[in-house]
RNA sequence: GCCGUUGUAGCUCAGUGGUAGAGCACUUCCUUGGUAAGGAAGAGGUCAUGAGUUCAAUUCUCAUCAACGGCUCCA
């Protein structure tokens, strides 16, 4: 038979050879390496024949695929020693994920902590050394409902029930025996480097109606020197963690007497929060946008016509009763916004009307949702409402794309993806608003723009809002959580719950399509991601303070308030260190506060009438004048925010 | 909301059935110093909260609250 490999060599082979036979031919050193084939686009075991003409790929540790399979394996071999600990343990799954790999499995009654691991990982790798094969062995799916019921485990059980008749595979290491269909690596020999990593509850198939297993994350590697690297890495996003810098520069705190969820600003973030809402209040007024300002309650007939109560009063604060009326605190701002656009009496000359508001929302987010600023229960979002015709919509989406992009740009975020959320037509009714032939008018919309403008997306189905289709932004935390970043939504829902009207050129009422859009999401979540993307080290644009003004010694500080007050009529935000300490004391804590420039004044400045510039983890950056250095400030700000 | 873990000074963390300790930060004094930590002294804690066991609880038990790791959810 025929073998073509990758770089369109083909060899010939007897038929029924084995893929580590085919490597082995090729060298040794990939034959001692290569943890799965890739034959005609299938990933195999490397033990399976190869028995025709086949194109073959060797995945070894640096494909995404080989890495994979090694998870999956030591996901068994996880399984084997948890199953040496806890005798009559049951499993669930055991896939291989983006960072390692789990299982979820019934300990029936057991627990496992953090003390435990250390004991299953010695275990694990006792059971490696053995270099046990990975047997792959094939039965009809009848044996195999039979072996399953004598063992008495509905889990597997229940896997099988959703596979098709025919056979069924089994793959066996050591003593451990488990329902799969595959590929695994060679032996367990392969793995040397092994980590338990956490353990938590998971519902059985994701449903929290089910009882909940337990899931056991570890990650493991052919070498242990690639595990000390990957600590490495999660120590480091653990310095990136805005929980941490939040703390260390100062940014926010939360307090128990104030609330789960409800950050309080201190100075220092509240000075980004500035920046921000001037940046978007630019930005907002150069594309036609009119602000708007509205109350942080509603009585409870405003949600009933908006929709929102059936959907969503579980997440919403329980009301409070005044006279008689029941008032929600809102948990969006659009319905407000409606109610100012209704007023507005508008006609075609008038659209579109872009109302735009940084409106303080509160929402009852589930307790363990809540994650430093990325989940909050309360939040101010960078909000508009876009009402205009559907002849506009599609220039409106776009535009509204086009500012997301710009932001993108002045952030430098480029690790993000599109996510395109359509609904599903047998939850219209439910989950949706029930006008099917109205979703797909406005999915083709949204997708048109899409497409017409060449923006990399992801469609999802079953991710829509009740009231239409969005776009959402994703982006990471430091310890890789997903986060909606930023959110573009159609409504062709709630503008006619609301009797919203706009009168057309031929003198009749029409309604108009609205888009909910936050380019900028919450500051919570949008600082918090910040804070993360820039590791605390905010441009200067940003800095909570961008100037820190060190003084030689106490001589020097009526020089460094001089300082200090030319800064400020150029609205630069600086600060003085006058405390009694050495220079090189007052750098570091300078450093350390992440602080873009710091000012050394001592004698010869003051003489001269300079500054001596340090520049934040680059040092330093020579003497200037102070003229010099205020317009050299400005400049780079200047640059920074209008790219 | 659910499963698991944790809760000691502003921060990071030791520790103990007999009413608490370190480093950093902070205050004062000495020092007047030139590009990442000068020296000394001092102050600071209802050991998350509430109950129980005990002669005695920060320590053991239970409950509550909060944080953390996941799951479910996310307008």
């Amino acid at each position: 038979m025929k073998i073509t490999f990758p770089d369109k060599n083909v060899r010939e082979y007897a038929p029924g050879t084995t893929g580590l036979d085919i490597a082995k031919s090729i060298s040794e050193g990939l034959a001692r390496k290569v943890l799965a084939a890739r034959v005609n686009g299938e990933v195999r075991d490397l033990a399976r024949p190869v028995d025709s003409d086949a194109a073959i790929e060797f995945l070894t540790w640096d494909d995404t695929d080989g890495k994979s399979t090694f998870w999956h394996s030591s996901a068994h071999l996880m399984a084997e020693a948890l199953e040496h600990f806890y005798p009559g343990v049951k499993f669930w799954v055991g896939p291989p994920v983006e960072n390692g790999f789990y299982y979820d499995v019934d300990l029936r009654g057991k627990t496992i902590s953090n003390e435990d691991f250390s004991k299953i990982e010695a275990k694990m790798k006792e059971l490696a050394k053995q270099k046990n094969a990975y047997v792959r062995k094939e039965m009809p799916k009848e044996e195999a409902v039979r072996y399953f019921s004598d063992k008495d485990d509905e889990y597997k059980l229940d896997l099988l029930e959703g596979l098709e008749d025919g056979q069924i595979t089994f793959y066996t290491q050591g003593n451990f025996t488990d329902l799969c269909k595959g590929p695994h690596i060679p032996n367990t020999g392969l793995i040397k480097a092994i980590k338990l990593m956490n353990v938590a509850g998971a519902y059985w198939k994701g449903d929290d109606s089910n009882k909940q297993l337990t899931r056991l994350y570890g990650v493991t590697f052919p070498k242990q020197k690639d595990l000390d690297e990957y600590l490495a890495m999660l120590e480091e996003a653990r310095k990136r963690d805005h929980r941490k810098l939040g703390r260390d520069l100062s940014l926010f705190m939360f307090d128990d007497d104030v609330g789960p969820g409800l950050p309080l600003w201190m100075p220092n973030g509240a000075v980004i929060i500035d920046e921000l809402e001037k940046l978007a209040r630019q930005t907002e007024r150069d594309a036609g946008y009119v602000r708007v300002r509205t109350p942080h309650i509603a009585k409870e007939s405003m949600y009933k016509t908006s929709g929102h109560l059936p959907y969503y009063a579980d997440s919403m604060y329980p009301p409070m009763e005044m006279e008689g009326e029941r008032y929600y605190l809102k948990a969006m701002n659009c319905p407000h916004h409606h109610k100012i656009f209704g007023h507005m009496n508008a006609s075609y000359r008038d659209l579109p009307i872009r109302l735009a508001e940084y409106g303080t929302c509160y929402r009852y987010e589930q307790s363990g949702e809540l994650f430093g600023l990325m989940r909050v229960r309360s939040l101010q979002m960078n909000d508009a409402h876009i009402y205009c015709t559907e002849e506009q919509f599609a220039e409106e989406f776009r535009a509204v794309n086009d500012m997301y992009l710009r932001y993108f740009r002045i952030f430098n975020i480029d690790k993000y993806v599109m996510r395109f959320s359509t609904h599903s037509a047998d939850k219209l009714g439910k989950k949706y608003v029930d006008n099917a032939e109205l979703w797909l008018k406005t999915e083709k919309m949204v997708r048109d723009v899409l497409v017409e403008s060449g923006i990399p997306h992801v469609e999802v189905a079953d991710e829509a809002a009740f009231y239409g289709p969005k776009i959402d932004v994703q982006v990471w935390s430091a310890i890789g959580k997903e986060f909606t970043i930023a959110t573009n939504q159609v409504d062709f829902a709630q503008p006619g719950r609301f009797g919203l009207e706009y009168r057309n050129s031929k003198n009749e009422m029409e309604t108009p399509i609205c888009i909910h859009r936050a380019p900028l999401g919450t500051h919570e979540r949008f600082i918090g991601f910040l804070t993360e993307h820039y590791a605390g080290n905010f441009p200067l644009w940003l800095a909570p303070h961008q100037v820190s003004i060190l003084p030689i010694s106490d001589r020097f500080n009526a020089y460094a308030l001089r300082i200090h007050g030319l800064l400020n009529n150029s609205d630069i935000r600086s600060l003085i260190d006058r405390r009694d300490e050495k220079i090189g004391r007052k750098i570091r804590d300078a450093e350390l506060q992440k602080v873009p420039y710091m000012l050394i004044v001592g004698e010869k400045e003051e003489q001269e009438g300079t500054v001596s510039v340090r520049q934040h983890r680059q040092g330093d950056a020579g003497t200037r004048t102070i003229d010099l250095f205020i317009s050299d400030l400005k400049a780079e700000i200047q640059r920074q925010t209008s790219v």
